[in-house]
DNA sequence: CGGTGTGAAGCCTTTCACAGCA
DNA sequence: TGCTGTGAAAGGCTTCACACCG
């Protein structure tokens, strides 16, 4: 009989640290290492042992006590935790700068993310290809959008149009959004935002400039 | 004589929502509004009003009683304790998709800070304009670097040169990182870095899409 | 032995609730 | 009266330390 499940609910704070570790895994599984302990696993995820030994410990029970943990099982159990065993579709909404740099950015489909679409206002862009997707008109977001099964849309208008953005995705079937407008983003419960404002990031790093920072990872 | 300081440590926590704060109080005062109650505030952010007086109350006592918080003095108070009162000089390292994207991008010099250089090791790269500054030879960083007085070096190359660059902003006196490459950097004590991976934000997301997410922000 | 899995302790953060001031 | 500033309480996260197992 296989092993039962691990327990139901897994905190927030480790459900942010598994895409890491899933990251130092793969690499791992590349360079042909077999097992990892949760010493060397640490070390190269940058955070401490425990947390390690912890965190993983809410998936189950996934090491071997003298050993450490089998790299290839704990690859696809961490990723079929974080739903990754499907191929995820991905619209870009803005095709200002960053816009088409993520359209472009290699990051995405080799971590299995797939854009599908990209939309802006502007007629100077609109049919104008970006990698190899076209830029569609904004007004057919809630059409394409559907028809096109998109799972997580992508903010990159300038600020005032995000909110409008946010709503209009949603209306459209989108239950995931990442936000990188530089303003606050309200959503209805069900649908999941996370925020990235790199602005923010630069002032954060301001603060600690005069100060002692702590440890590593600000 | 001048009141004295608010409490000598801000909590890191804190730290991180003050730049959030700071994004509301600035468009508050485009738009001309006097104050701001904590309810408000809090509302324009997205936290709670609780979270606003208890993250302020570190700054020292900013607020008046049966009125709220003055826009402007706030704004003025939490840009120096951000450090914003000066201009920073960033360095992008690394003039790909991200990078270019990152040297056009206008939230940066909106906000204060100012691209002064930005490098890569690709000898087609080198001498053409990326807004407007020029992209420089990689190994001129050392002294491009400690000549242009960079305060925050964006590291936007791939994984395997991150450390490489790490190491070497590091060495000609950069103390602030913000790495957008998918890998663990490491730096010594009393430098700051923050990681930026955007597929790990897309893994984070892709988690919570079957399950009830935690209220808005995940 | 070596290294995982885990209760318990400690620390940090958020929320509550209200005293106190404009 | 209205809203801030803040102790106290509650909750969540990280670290510790060791029992237990391969």
């Amino acid at each position: 009989m296989p092993s039962m499940p691990g327990p139901r609910t897994i905190p927030q704070a480790t459900v942010a640290r598994l895409p890491l570790y899933l990251r130092v895994l793969r690499e791992a599984e590349a360079a042909g290492t077999a097992t990892l302990s949760s010493e060397e696993l640490a070390h190269r995820a940058g955070v401490t042992a425990a947390q390690i030994r912890k965190d993983l410990s809410h998936l189950g029970s996934y090491g071997t006590r003298g050993i450490g943990y089998d790299v290839d099982q704990l690859t696809r159990e961490i990723g079929r935790r974080l739903g990754l065993d499907e191929e995820l579709r991905v619209a870009i909404v803005g095709a200002g700068n960053l816009g088409q740099a993520l359209a472009r950015y290699g990051g995405f489909s080799s971590r299995g993310f797939r854009v599908v679409a990209i939309f802006d206002t502007d007629p100077a862009k609109v049919g104008t290809a970006v990698g190899d997707t076209l830029v569609a008109d904004a007004r057919k977001m809630p059409t394409v959008v559907a028809s096109q099964q998109v799972d997580i849309a992508l903010i990159t208008t300038p600020a005032p149009a995000a909110q409008w953005v946010a709503d209009a995705v949603v209306g459209a079937g989108v239950r995931s959004i990442l936000n990188f407008a530089p303003t606050t983003v309200t959503v209805p419960a069900g649908v999941s935002i996370r925020q990235v404002d790199l602005g923010i990031e630069l002032e954060i790093l301001s603060f600690y400039r005069k100060r002692v920072a702590p440890a590593s990872v600000v």
